[in-house]
DNA sequence: AAAGTGGGTTCCAAAAGAGAACCTGTCAAG
DNA sequence: CTTGACAGGTTCTCTTTTGGAACCCACTTT
């Protein structure tokens, strides 16, 4: 299978994956969510190759995830921001921090804590059902074929047991 | 910069993707939380090549986010299931699903729902704060040192201005 | 004895990545 | 008016990783 037929795939998870599923895609939202925002932020702060740097932002911004924006004429610099669609990545994002806080952080811990301007404490994401307000944990959820459904979409173990 | 140079970066996303920052690895779990547990069913529901898949196992494995069951001796035969470690990305799947709902499905809307079974409804995942249990959103957080930082953590604009 | 099953490994060709050099406008300094 | 710097790329070669298919092995069933 190839990366380009993912997005014609009957999973949401694979759609997305062929847009943000690439390592030094998701490392460069992250700096995106830092506030970094030009070409040689990114290429300074991820060490990442310089051809595979451009084709990344260019792949964001024609998904719509990264915005690019002029700060000058002439010549002209452009910036790249997160569009209302690359900030709906966050929890994602989160979800992927946190676990790497929890399982591969050092002895000494944590990196960077998030702070909640809101409530002005150091926090953690917390996911709780939109129906019921509970945490929700993994053994917790069951899914079910949606109005998108294929055929082969809903999980079948062929295990014959 | 090399993957295998990733997990010493001062970052728990980079941490992170060593461990599970590659396509079919986060496909590979995916089918796991759907219940798939044995080489055959990955194979045929995901159409990854067979070494590329005996790969990702086994680092999986190694990593501790699945474990490998014996069901049946003589031959050997072994499952692989979802650890504890490997059930705590749950919130960071379901934020990439759920991301791919929203943004990459067609028309007909989602092709899976994910049923809460402690209220019985169809449900979303809501990130809200550990602190104030208040839905949290980029743009409400502000990242500060942690414990574990070091020198290169903090984001610092290249920008001159 | 022959075929099937689950779980791999080995081969080769194609694609993606790393690293470095080079290109393009534009301004500022000598 | 040449030299250099800066931001943002593109082009080059070389190595690593995939994709696809074939093969292997320890059993079991027919």
């Amino acid at each position: 299978m190839r990366w380009e037929d993912l997005d014609r795939e009957h999973c949401s998870l694979a759609r997305t994956l062929s847009v943000v599923g690439d390592r030094w895609t998701l490392m460069v939202l992250r700096e995106c969510f830092l506030g970094m925002r030009r070409f040689e932020e990114f290429e300074a702060r991820l060490g990442i190759a310089r051809h595979v740097l451009a084709d990344r932002l260019k792949k964001l911004a024609e998904a719509g995830v990264l915005a690019k924006h002029a700060y000058q004429e002439r010549p002209r610099r452009e910036e790249y921001r997160l569009t209302e669609k690359g900030l709906d990545l966050y929890p994602a994002i989160l979800g992927l921090v946190q676990w790497g806080d929890r399982y591969m952080a050092g002895a000494e811990g944590a990196p960077l804590v998030r702070v909640h301007k809101t409530c002005g404490k150091v926090m953690d994401g917390v996911v709780v059902c939109s129906e019921c307000g509970e945490p929700v944990q993994a053994r917790d959820i069951r899914v079910e074929a949606g109005p998108g459904a294929g055929d082969e979409t809903l999980p079948r173990p062929v295990r014959a047991g």
